[in-house]
DNA sequence: GGCTATCGATAATT
DNA sequence: AATTATCGATAGCC
């Protein structure tokens, strides 16, 4: 490596910058693309050398999730499904959506606990929960996820869960229909 | 650079390491004290940089949480989720409330994809799909609330969502069961 | 908790 | 996405 000469340099390469928003949409995803990398890698490391749980969360603009929990090392970012198409704040950046999300979701939250009643009633679906959380025994939830207040939850979020319940709701009045009820509630203990 | 050690260093430096658990209990307290400092700070950076909520969620092998959250607007939605601790002040102290919900969201991200695989198993949803679609027809199921954008929805389109929603499961709940809901499993907590 | 040398992260550039 | 040069984070020490 001795090619001295002319030493130009090639970039300015790391420059200070001041910690305020990224104005430019493009630069601002890019950012928030690589720092997200690093601190789900810094994450990790803490959680290995440190031997600790730890959890970290970010929401975009968008209301999309991106999470890292280390126990559970399977996902690293979990995505929900994105429609993935025109931008909010290419252009517009005001603060107006966020109180509109927040009063949405209170409204939806709403729908959902009646939602979730009218499936409850169904009663087997306790056989769904059991198997459930043998499948995710490690995770020791001691809360069912329809009764988590769904403060925040993100409209891809609230579909998946909508979703599920439909499904859940389909299979359950199938074992009905097709067999014999098995009528018992047995909702009671976690 | 050049393997020439003439002059003392005061100290190596930073010098490389393995991620893996530190051993001597002391050093890991450190690393994880001023690792711990390095991500708080990086959340905020990214936070505010790239103008997201961000949470993070560490748990001691005490047990002990440390979290960082974002402010903004997240308060916000908490508050608009929780009429019954409404306060104008912007004081609150809640901030560990809204990071526990997020840890909370995040297990149940992971819940769902695992209870959505567990359910999408029984594989016999089509059938009793077909079944529901004939239960309600008139219902229009092609419309389902979930399947429409809520981007620019009014009020009125939630309640009526909401609305149809309830009518829907009480229609698929009587065809299936002859009766409506009267008691129910308990299983709603708080 | 503070310091220093070095490593790792990343802004700028291609 | 890949590279480079610099900045920021931190291992080791006190």
């Amino acid at each position: 490596m001795s090619t001295k000469q002319t030493k130009e340099k090639q970039t300015k390469g790391k420059q200070k910058i001041e910690i305020k928003k990224v104005e430019s949409y493009g630069d601002r995803m890019i950012t928030f693309s690589k720092r997200r990398s690093g601190i789900f890698k810094k994450m990790n490391e803490i959680s290995t050398l440190c031997d600790v749980e730890s959890a970290f969360l970010v929401y975009s603009q968008a209301g999309k999730p991106y999470s890292f929990s280390h126990p559970s090392m399977n996902q690293v970012a979990i995505r929900l499904n994105n429609p993935s198409r025109q931008e909010p704040s290419a252009k517009d950046d005001n603060k107006t959506m966020p109180l509109f999300e927040a009063y949405k979701r209170k409204k939806i939250e709403e729908l959902m606990k009646i939602y979730v009643e009218r499936v409850d009633e169904f009663a087997m679906l306790k056989e769904m929960e059991n198997m459930l959380m043998e499948s995710i025994e490690e995770q020791k939830l001691d809360n069912m996820w329809w009764n988590i207040p769904l403060d925040g939850l993100s409209m891809e979020d609230l579909e998946l869960r909508h979703q599920t319940v439909v499904e859940l709701h389909d299979t359950v009045a199938q074992s009905q229909l097709g067999k014999d009820g098995g009528g018992h509630c047995g909702c009671d203990g976690a």
